[in-house]
Order: C-alpha cells, then sequence, then structure tokens
DNA sequence: AATATACAAGATATATATTCTAGTTTTGTA
DNA sequence: TACAAAACTAGAATATATATCTTGTATATT
C-alpha cells in the first residue's frame, strides 16, 4: 500500500460522499450552506464533518497555491533507476530525496523505474542545478529519466474523490 | 507554461510567505492564530490574506482526503505515447482522459513520453478494466508504460511552497 | 522632511461554530 | 411487524471568529 495510515475503510453514505466532494471543492464552506445543499440542517453536517476528520477520512485542509506566481515556472517528472536496491541503500535514497525542496512529490514505484519524482524549479537553469548538484549527489543512482510539464490537463491529486459520481 | 492562468509573479515579502506556508499545512486557522504565530494582529493578516487570494497566489482551499479509507487502494502512473499528434488528436486525447474518472492527474509533456497520468483504483482489476475499457478505447494511442506505487516517500503536491524556506 | 505603507489597538455588526433540547422520521433487526 | 437505535428537524443559546472601520504610531520610500 501506499499510505502510511490506518488501511481500514470506512463505511460512508451517500450523504458522506457529498460533504467530502463539496470540501474537496471548498475546504472553506460553512456548514450552513453545506446544509442548504444538501438539503439538511446544521447539526448532521457538523457532526458529520467532525467523524469524517476523526476517522481519518478527511486527511487535512490546505490552501493550493499556484506556482507560477510564487516564481516555479518549470515543473518536471522525473523516473529514476538505483543502482542497488538493498534495504539500506533505498532507505538513504529516500532520506536523500526528502531533504531536496525542489522535489515535491515522490513515489517508490513496482515497474521498470524505483521512483518517481515531480520538481518544481524556476526554470531549466534551476532544475539543471537540481539535477546535478542534490539529485545526483546520491551515489546510488543510476540514471533519471525526466519529461517536463508543458500543460495540465487535469489535477485533482487532491481530490480523488471529486470525479466519482 | 504549465498553468493556464496569469503568469506574473507576484511580489511577495517574508509575512507573506509565512502566511502561504501556514494556510498551506492548515487552510482554515483562524486569522487570530496566524496573527499569533507572526506576532502580528488579525487586521494586516486579514488583508494580506484577501490579496493573497485576490492575486492568485492562493488558488483554493480544499480538504484532502484518504484515497485508501474511500476504497482506492492503487495508485499507478501511466506514460502515454500516441501514435499521431497532430492538434485534433492531441485535444482529443485530452477530452478522452478528462471523462476517466480514475484519471487523477494528467499533463501533456515534452520528453519521450507524450503524456503523464495518474490513476487511483480500487484494486488490480478496476486498474485492468481501467486501461483495457477506457484507456485504450482511443484508437490514436500508441502504447503506455505503467508503474505501481509501492509507498509515497513525500507529497507536497498541494503545497509548492512548503518546503522552501 | 514629506508621503506612503504597514501595523497596533480597539470598537462593532454580522456570521460561524459548537452544544443543547425536544420532538419526528427513518432504518435495521429481533 | 413492532421496537430500539440512529439520524434528522427546528429552535435556541453561547462562545468565537469574521469583516470593517477608525485613529494613532512606526517604518520605509522618495
Amino acid at each position: 500500500m501506499w499510505e502510511t495510515e490506518n488501511h481500514s475503510t470506512i463505511r460512508l453514505d451517500e450523504v458522506d460522499l457529498k460533504i467530502i466532494r463539496q470540501l474537496q471543492s471548498n475546504a472553506r464552506i460553512t456548514n450552513k450552506d453545506l446544509a442548504a445543499q444538501l438539503n439538511l440542517t446544521t447539526t448532521p453536517i457538523y457532526e458529520r464533518v467532525k467523524r469524517l476528520e476523526k476517522m481519518g477520512v478527511i486527511n487535512s485542509y490546505v490552501a493550493l497555491i499556484n506556482p507560477v506566481k510564487v516564481g516555479k515556472g518549470l515543473m518536471a517528472l522525473c523516473m529514476v533507476r538505483l543502482e542497488k536496491h538493498t534495504k539500506d541503500k533505498l532507505a538513504a535514497f529516500e532520506k536523500h530525496v526528502a531533504n531536496i525542496p525542489e522535489v515535491v512529490e515522490c513515489y517508490h514505484l513496482a515497474g521498470q523505474y524505483d521512483y518517481h519524482l515531480k520538481i518544481l524549479v524556476r526554470d531549466m537553469n534551476t532544475f539543471q542545478d537540481f539535477i546535478v548538484n542534490k539529485l545526483s549527489t546520491n551515489e546510488n543512482l543510476a540514471n533519471v529519466q525526466s519529461s517536463f510539464v508543458m500543460s495540465k490537463i487535469t489535477d485533482t491529486t487532491a481530490i480523488p474523490m471529486l470525479r466519482n459520481s
């Protein structure tokens, strides 16, 4: 599994799912507005939201930032292969990437690559610096295959439920 | 660029960045608490947050859901190559994937692949159904290289700023 | 030095969160 | 089917928080 947390699936009814969808698109909607949209009163909304939080269905509420506005104009995706796959080497690599601020996302993979990294940097120069001076300083790294994002078609990463009816 | 929105970089001072970091880790923090953490009063916090929202630095506030808790136990990453790259064919493919609910993220790439997809499904059976009956129904698709997420090392997708000092 | 900007502090009206009570409806099950 | 439990409505009370404004002070900018 790719989640460290509790793996149990929670019993959710349609009202729960509707609440989740609303909060996924607007974490700051008021209970009153939520209640109005679901034809309920605020009491059950309040209790259900608290329950969803307590059960870990809702992990957190976060602000989404426009990367371009904060000077991160280039997104790259890197598929990484390592030389050796011993437990220690894997742990060392993971610790390594976890300390690189440009790495915004990292997954350990099963398949023809070992790790997938999402990188956010200002521009191509900064990317080169990332590759040369930050990523490749791990001596166990075998090779990296990078792709550059030209446009975002869909991004509901934060929102895995939203698009399911 | 990979953002459709306004591309201008905004002038942000240290206080703005601190506010952003706080809201990235907790979109529901009160202005009062924010003010306390930054040794300010609520007035400048209120005005700065509104300004950040208005300028599009803060795109939105969302709830992050635990996929496992809602029955999405398998994450896959797919690198896709298309047969033909005419404008129409690209648009058709993008429309195609945008309508597949399992596709949680999709980027148009420069590099040796055309598209990167992040897929969230219940299990491997559901993934097969996605590949066979949903993704490959686009006749312009050449090939797909899939990897499966074993563990999440880092995920600050929603939070591109957080890890920069 | 003059001006503009940002902040502190305090006041106020409105909105929200949180918790209750009591009565009603729905649901699952013995 | 009938009962008990669970969930809901409606109304209300209280504590907090939000959203604005004002006035005076400190800090920067020109």
